[in-house]
DNA sequence: TATATACTTGAGTGATCGCTCAATAAACCC
DNA sequence: GGGTTTATTGAGCGATCACTCAAGTATATA
């Protein structure tokens, strides 16, 4: 029987994750993820196959963490509150590699040369999207806010806002905080 | 005395704007552009010295038509007027190249390089901020929009929904002009 | 018309791109 | 230990990258 693979697959995507989320598709070379990961080109095509294939891998696990995250705040705190919290989260952006949404770099920087990468984080931002929407009418049924809104509508409007947010957020000369603030203050007067 | 140039150099830089614009710094190659403006390498570089000059260049032109347009606006509806119709003519995205702002893509892209055409990108997008917070001051002189707003704070929020909104008009799943519509109806409860 | 001054052309530069593969090393079962 | 199976290694593939430059061409002045 055979010999066992040295890394841990998880953590090479992980670290893959972190660097295209960074440094973009084109940004990072495959130099560049050797150097990262500590895979010599044999084993990183035995390992993933190639480039595009590890860089999918890393958008699906952006997108389940993000979703994950977003569920379990909404746990803890109750879907209103959740939507609250989480543009406070982002604009603070503890502990992750880049502020803006590895999902709007991927379908910004591909989807003028329809690549497949760029369907994919499209239909990422299409999920995360439903995931707000539910929550939406999660604060509904709670009470938390008023009815006559529609959740969908909603739910678009705060990705957008989440997504100018967190490309600002990006930059130095701005105050993210307050416009986290002032998002969360939207959603208090719904 | 010497030949004149075959070409419009203004048209060259607007055409390499457009594309530049749609498929980012890393997905525009010389053979791209060579192409488009129908110039052999020598021309080329003749004309402008480097693709990153020619960049620079584009994104200038970008940002100053940019403000003129904002500007042109104001004059013909007042400055309230003016910031509530910018998103949706956005959203509409008539005429233009892409949705999203080419800004804001040139600093998504090239930031974690510290690639100088981010630092101009990032000049660029104060300068607009500065031109909405401008433009919510004379609001409020105006006694179109309350007083105890900073306008600064609503320039920053606005440059950001604004960024959300393009990045979100890209996409072709999402109803961008109910978002645009949305953002004009905040500044009408200020 | 002769000359000077640019502009145009396109083959070709070295560097880097994503990727392949044959050789070697290590871990398992018998 | 022998044999099988798989991981690791790294030189090197063709393609493309941004870019150069010497030769050819067109337009102005004298």
């Amino acid at each position: 029987m055979p010999r066992k693979p040295e890394y841990d697959r998880d953590d090479l995507i992980l670290r893959a994750r972190d660097l295209f989320w960074r440094q973009g598709w084109a940004g990072t070379s495959l130099k560049d993820l050797e150097r990262e990961l500590k895979l010599k080109p044999g084993s990183f095509y035995a390992a993933f196959g190639s480039k595009d294939a590890l860089y999918a891998l890393a958008l699906q696990r952006y997108a389940a963490d993000g979703v994950a995250r977003l569920r379990k705040l909404a746990d803890e705190l109750g879907p209103k509150a959740a939507l609250q919290t989480q543009p406070r989260l982002v604009a603070e952006g503890a502990g992750m590699p880049a502020r803006a949404c590895m999902l709007a770099k991927t379908y910004a920087e591909l989807q003028a040369k329809d690549h497949d990468l760029a369907e994919k984080a499209d239909a990422h931002l299409a999920e995360m999207r439903a995931c707000f929407s539910a929550l939406f009418r999660r604060a509904q049924e709670a009470g938390e806010i008023g009815r006559p809104h529609d959740p969908d509508r909603l739910a678009a409007r705060y990705q957008s806002d989440l997504l100018g947010l967190r490309l600002t957020a990006e930059r130095n000369d701005v105050d993210a905080l307050a416009i986290a603030e002032d998002i969360a203050a939207d959603i208090d007067r719904l």
